[in-house]
DNA sequence: AATTAAATTTAGACAAATCTAAAAATTTGT
DNA sequence: ACAAATTTTTAGATTTGTCTAAATTTAATT
């Protein structure tokens, strides 16, 4: 498989495509940064070799075939990710960009010992779940902090925003993953919660608290 | 730059077009694999890029910035071997293939921050020098063991041949860097040599013999 | 239901990297 | 020095992945 067929496989597979859901040409060009028609030619393209279905003016969803690629993909991406973050220090919002070229490395002994390197981890720097050798992997039973009840606590585990701008605010503010987090007060007006974190209370916007994952305490 | 002009400019080098001689196209060729013809497109492209020197009908050579090019793509391909065998456990027969593709990867901070993960090593896997960021190596004062006197002594520091044929024969007969050697009788008839190592007596062929690097000790 | 708007595909073009076959230049051998 | 052999370049074609602009299909609106 080519870089570009793989990037198409993956884009396809967080888009939803893995399910009988047809995605649309138009959704995987805006998401790629590519035109519809580049995205037609493809879509024939991996049909034929059996990645995807493709109704023509329907849209695509990945056969099982393509669902395992793009897991594996995946995999390759995050564990590059746990890679970078506790072998070489770099920092959770610098990791996306390097693991992007890293995830095409061919090579099933490298991303196998890497796994064992990095003592197996189950997720990656932003929370988001590595799938196993065979393609399987637990998605973690967590919520949006902003939907969680006032006066529960939870773990933070996750974030939905994988931007460097969202993560380097979160650093600033010291919100990491791991952190416990209680929910103090809401604000009718603006939705923006008071929170407890590490001792300290801090209020943030409802713009924040819908980016954020937490498991809820037992 | 491309890949494929990454790999030409590495290639380059390797046949010493990093002084004024100027190499062939058909040498370029035939160490790539690929036809001359192909060979005089990328050497125009190249060209204008400013990376080497092109003579119509005579051949290239590299230019400064293709030279420090160079040396930045074999810094970060030994970089790797040494990374694939001190911590993913890979043998040095099987480190070539993988380091010929993550030796594209884009990123300073990351050669670096595995340059510091390994400490810094001077050399790769097969003896090779590793070139500094700034782009200086020191390569080792050595000779081959098939031309070095009888009853010397010598420390084995690289390899020429670096098939994994010749690596694997290595490997089982237990000649591994850093063995001390010493030739205890060579064979007229057929270059052979009787050597000792590891207490142990060898007998190995002029085949061997001149593919393996020494370096003489005091 | 007909018209308009939006999404999708087709047709044709382009750049990168490669190839084959033919032409041109260089080197070798007498 | 000249013919033959070899090397190198040119010309034209191919594949992959992309694009634009036009045509077609589907969806939305009156
Ligand atoms: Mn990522
Ligand atoms: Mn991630
Ligand atoms: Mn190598
Ligand atoms: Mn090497």
């Amino acid at each position: 498989m080519t870089r570009s067929e793989e990037n198409y496989i993956k884009t396809i597979f967080h888009l939803g495509g893995n399910d009988t859901t047809l995605i649309s040409t138009n959704a995987i060009a805006e998401q790629m940064e590519t035109k519809p028609s580049s995205v037609t030619d493809m879509a024939r393209k991996l049909a034929k070799k059996g990645l995807l279905y493709y109704k023509k003016y329907q849209g695509v969803s990945l056969t099982d075939i393509g669902v395992k690629t793009a897991l594996s993909i995946i995999r390759k991406h995050r564990l590059w990710e746990v890679f970078l973050v506790k072998k070489l220090d770099f920092s959770w919002d610098e990791v996306h960009e390097v693991a992007e070229q890293l995830e095409h490395i061919k090579s099933e002994k490298l991303i196998d010992k890497l796994d064992e390197l990095l003592d197996f981890p189950k997720y990656d720097p932003h929370g988001d779940p590595i799938p196993s050798k065979d393609g399987k992997f637990m998605e973690r039973d967590k919520q949006l902090l902003s939907e969680i009840p006032i006066n529960t606590k939870g773990v933070c585990v996750g974030v939905k925003d994988t931007s460097s701008t969202f993560l380097k605010f979160l650093d600033k503010n010291n919100i990491a993953l791991g952190n416990t987090i209680e929910v103090l007060e809401k604000e009718e007006f603006d939705q923006s919660l008071h929170i407890q974190m590490s001792g300290k209370e801090l209020h943030i916007s409802h713009q924040i608290a819908s980016n954020l994952y937490v498991k809820l305490n037992d």
